[in-house]
DNA sequence: ATTGTATGAATGAAGG
DNA sequence: CCTTCATTCATACAAT
């Protein structure tokens, strides 16, 4: 794309205030601010420094995704570690998954020892992917809904896949406009022009600055694919 | 982002085998594991050394980038020498081509030779494609609609960019499980408790295996939470 | 010690 | 939302 063309920095990279508030938001509950909101973070967050209205949504959409994919990663894992665990108990009639595979084992060492972890049911975990359960094209990528670990036939269910998305309740638009007004008072209008993460700043005297009125609230009912918009209220 | 270093000990290193299986998968073909590749990869390779997911992710992903890019710093050399001659010779007519008219300078000189990977894709892409008609929320709708306007389309080259990318037909898991398989015997569970990068290790007597035969039906589909299944009519 | 390089990790930006 | 790519930061290690 851009090639590299040696004018403005090409990256926007948060500084230290904008980062804070907008992780603070974040934590807050704001996880896919519509229009309005974003734009209004963006006015706020200008005053730390330069930055526009894709940053902040790309900023929450990252930071969403990755904060679920570190989760799914960490379930996924005990997952993993569960299913293991009961696995092994199966052991007892599956001792060997795929026999018919052992003989490409020239080493006498390298038999089921190497695979310490997984090893499913009726089905060979050694290469099962394309082969017989048959789906799971590689375009994915990293640990995608819970590291789906392929369930052979056992209910085993996938209880993982949303509960971590129930448990976060939506409560959204409710009071994160206060907190675009707190947390700091923007300094002078500094506009870094060093590449990238300018690390400066000691913060400022607080300042409060105004609320501004909130209209938006949430009344985004997208009803989008997974989002469960709130029942009633 | 502000945690310090969550990680307590440093920074995950491969060990040889480690790094010998990754490398061997990569010239195997695999260039972005999904979340199962990953997650067999990861406990394949956790027997040579404490290994997590995300290492085996980060890893394929700077692999190929890094790759990538040292691969498109020679095209891009190249080319650079060949557009030079060319201009050179060209000079004759025109004194200094116009920058629009740049675009036009690209020089085939990327060989298809570059990726002897690829095989056939007869693979049907059945895509699962999102049921509804428009719908997304209005956040990213909103997306669309505010910065989708700037797109200066850049010209001035990249050709190596996307060509590659074209290049690159798709052929992941096709035969990458054979090598999770085959490559050394483990050697005893080596724990290394050093900081980071136990360079140690002779690697014990590694031996070609062959390749089992795989019925490569990779259809994708994999649905899960959000992506509603095919309409199937 | 200083500098250069290789690479794990992180994250902004897109594409779809 | 999910996946992927490009860039960048940080650090270990090598070469000087």
């Amino acid at each position: 794309m851009s090639p590299a063309s040696s004018s403005s920095s090409s990256r926007w990279c948060p500084t230290p205030e904008q980062l804070m508030i907008l992780e603070e938001m974040y934590r807050s509950g704001i996880r896919t601010p519509n229009a309005s909101q974003i734009q209004q973070i963006t006015s706020h967050l200008s005053f730390y420094g330069k930055i526009e209205g894709k940053n902040v949504f790309y900023w929450f959409q990252n930071h969403k995704a990755r904060e679920r994919q570190k989760l799914r990663r960490k379930l996924g894992k005990q997952l993993q570690l569960q299913q293991q665990q009961q696995q092994q108990q199966q052991q007892l009639y599956y001792p060997l998954p795929l026999p018919h595979l052992f003989h490409y084992f020239d080493s006498p060492a390298a038999s089921p020892l190497l695979f310490p972890q997984i090893s499913s049911p009726n089905s060979a975990k050694f290469l099962p992917l394309q082969g017989g359960g048959g789906h799971e094209d590689a375009s994915a990528q990293m640990m995608k809904y819970t590291w789906k670990v392929e369930k052979p036939s056992e209910n085993v269910a996938e209880v993982e896949t949303d509960n971590k998305k129930a448990l976060m309740g939506k409560m959204y638009g409710r009071d994160w406009m206060m907190m675009v007004v707190d947390l700091v008072s923007p300094p002078p209008p500094n506009n870094n022009s060093s590449p990238c993460c300018a690390a400066a700043a000691h913060r400022p005297p607080l300042k409060t600055l105004e609320l501004f009125p909130i209209t938006a609230t949430n009344l985004k009912e997208d009803n989008a694919t997974t989002t469960p918009p709130p029942p009633t209220n």
